[in-house]
DNA sequence: ACGTAATCTGGAATGAGTCAAGAAAACGAT
DNA sequence: ATCGTTTTCTTGACTCATTCCAGATTACGT
């Protein structure tokens, strides 16, 4: 099958570039990450599905790690929490990642361009990431809280 | 069971201190953790046994989540490997974990004292932790890397 | 249009970690 | 020292996210 006609060029020419083959479940996939930053694959499945009918968890699973392995998106997976995947690349972001409900958002490097790239005694290490999460409670969360500001480690994490 | 009495009385104290009951696998678990640091649940598990004689799997998760809770080890979760544990808490220090084997080792806060704590935006989170994790390979599995350092990204993450 | 290699389907399996119910042990007061 | 209460440990079943497998399908280069 051709896939549908109405996705926009851009994504197969970046599928294509990327030497991925160009079909439904992955244009579907790169096309609702877009509108959806930070889903879970259990979510992207759910959305892709509504759009193509039906699609296999593996497919959706294949096609999430043939593009983190592209760069075309970019895996996150935060303690406690499934992966999160984000069609974002390139820049080096970090993200704030909700304890309580693992809402995650971006955030741009605090410190300008390369600060937190090199760790100050690499032990032999050949870095090639640096990843950087910031902890806590998102907005919705903090209002729903039952402990209030005064605890400062009640919850203990899911 | 009167736990051991051959363990250091610090440790006992540490423990009542928190709040919690001094038992045997925790004494053991906490002595195990500070001359193994960065070891998986697993790794306690069997290090204990060989100590204690047998501890249950769940009593481990316990005594971590329990001292981990009381701040008295640090959990930490690298994406795609099993959690790690160690003592060293309290000094906000990052770690250097190899992509292909998982071994961690620690880091110092690169840029002083409280550099990366605060992101640029912090959306509305109350934030209480910024971690930060370098990735990339230890120096025994970059000897045994199969791709030469020509190639950027043809491993594949775990 | 064809052949082939890459990709998708469906279902079973894995690994890390958690839940639940009851037995055991540690703590605090008597 | 002993008792009762409360926390902690044991055993075994279970969940969830993700991966493995074998076979059917499909996209792509010629």
């Amino acid at each position: 099958m051709t896939p549908d006609a109405s996705v926009p060029d851009t994504l197969r020419q970046r599928l294509r570039q990327a030497g991925l083959r160009v079909t439904a479940p992955r244009l579907a996939v790169l096309e609702w990450l877009a509108e959806h930053p930070h889903a879970t694959a259990d979510q992207v499945a759910t959305g892709v599905r509504g759009q193509l009918g039906s699609v296999s968890t593996q497919a959706v699973y294949d096609v999430l790690g043939a593009c983190a392995r592209a760069e075309l998106v970019r895996r996150i997976e935060p303690a406690g929490h499934p992966a999160r995947f984000e069609t974002r690349t390139g820049d080096n972001h970090h993200h704030l990642v909700c304890r309580r409900c693992g809402r995650t958002e971006d955030v741009d490097c605090a410190v300008g361009a390369a600060p937190c790239l090199e760790p100050s005694d690499g032990k032999g290490f050949a870095v090639d990431e640096a990843e950087v999460v910031f902890w806590g409670l998102c907005p919705d969360c903090l209002v729903a809280s039952p402990t209030t500001a005064a605890h400062h480690h009640e919850e203990g994490r899911a």
